[in-house]
DNA sequence: GTCTATAACGAGATAGAC
DNA sequence: GTCTATCTCGTTATAGAC
């Protein structure tokens, strides 16, 4: 068994197809592209890509189990008040989009009804895995506060989700990043975080 | 030239195939539906198609044209305060997923990259409009008194349909049309709606 | 306006040599 | 683990008869 860690100089080839998927699927969705647009990116051919990945579905559920951790793992890495790490959250959005792609899973919660069945559950673990992590501190911020808003943490963590993808789905219809960036701000100025700053 | 009434009993070939186009878009996207899709469901032949929509982005582009046609028509038939009309306003999208349908332009967002541009451009017409409305309603609504928001009408008009588009994504990802509801009361209780109401 | 037939291509996937 | 070669099927689109 081999030690893969994130600074290994030579990536191992399932690594480097799952690297060049996951950026075709955050443009163009997972319908969007194929192991030959793969392949020719590569410069290896499409059976050697099914020796790694047997079929597509294989392939889409392994790019949102690596989305998922790699998200996961940069959530773990923040730090600071429910208020900052918020901002960065969304900065992790922006980071995103600016290179014009979007939101791996909000792409493919676009193309749910198209999905096989393993990747639909996967694609709820991360949207699960967001929440969790988002009502966690948006309580901690309304305990120590940080924040002032009505309702269920939970609540209040499925509409920033939404608001979100819905932002960076508008913003590349319209090739304006700063469009999300605007409505981020709006959404986080409902936590009051924002209108709390104009006021001091 | 033909008169062509919403209540036309024998509807045009060209008005079926839009029709049944239009469902298997919002169900599965632009690229989730092929020409032998609607051929089988319609029982023609695919080559029937082609005469009155010669190609898949002229269809695309009738889709959205059409689309936004008739959701004017029924954001012109609304009526009543702007805090009633946003409330009908939601119930619009509501309809649309309780069938299992996402908005088509949402739909369509996520597969802006793999667009043809004319569809790209019909598509921001969509948006654009749907803008507008909200911005008028959204201004009146605080000139009257039913809403209290801080920044401009249009920024709080592109929040609303950011969270809404992306509401619905997520509630069909869930297969829980109660997610897309509670998001969106939550969306209208920041303009101060349902808070006020709480407190009358 | 609808049909049959078919072209031309790209998709996911497999067999088997190296 | 990667290759060549091939299969099978689905896709958009066209030609031409009726």
């Amino acid at each position: 068994m081999r030690v893969t860690t994130g600074s290994s100089r030579v990536r191992e080839t399932s690594d480097r197809i799952l690297e060049e998927a996951g950026e075709l699927a955050q443009e163009r969705g997972f319908n969007g592209f194929s192991y030959a647009d793969i392949a020719a990116a590569l410069k290896i051919t499409k059976a050697s890509l099914h020796y790694h990945f047997a079929t597509k579905a294989e392939l889409g559920r392994a790019l949102i189990v690596r989305y998922t951790e790699r998200f996961q793992a940069a959530l773990d890495a923040l730090e600071g008040t429910p208020a900052n790490m918020l901002r960065m959250y969304v900065k992790l959005y922006e980071d995103v989009l600016v290179r014009d792609r979007m939101c791996l899973c909000g792409m493919f919660a676009a193309e749910y009804s198209t999905l096989p069945g393993p990747m639909r559950n996967e694609l709820r673990r991360f949207f699960d895995k967001n929440e969790a992590w988002l009502a966690r501190h948006l309580e901690q911020g309304r305990a120590n506060g940080d924040f002032q808003y009505e309702g269920s943490p939970v609540e209040m963590a499925r509409m920033l989700t939404a608001g979100l993808e819905g932002a960076m789905l508008l913003a590349r219809s319209f090739e304006q990043p700063e469009r999300f960036s605007a409505t981020a701000e709006r959404l986080l100025a409902e936590l009051a975080v924002a209108r709390r700053r104009k006021r001091s």
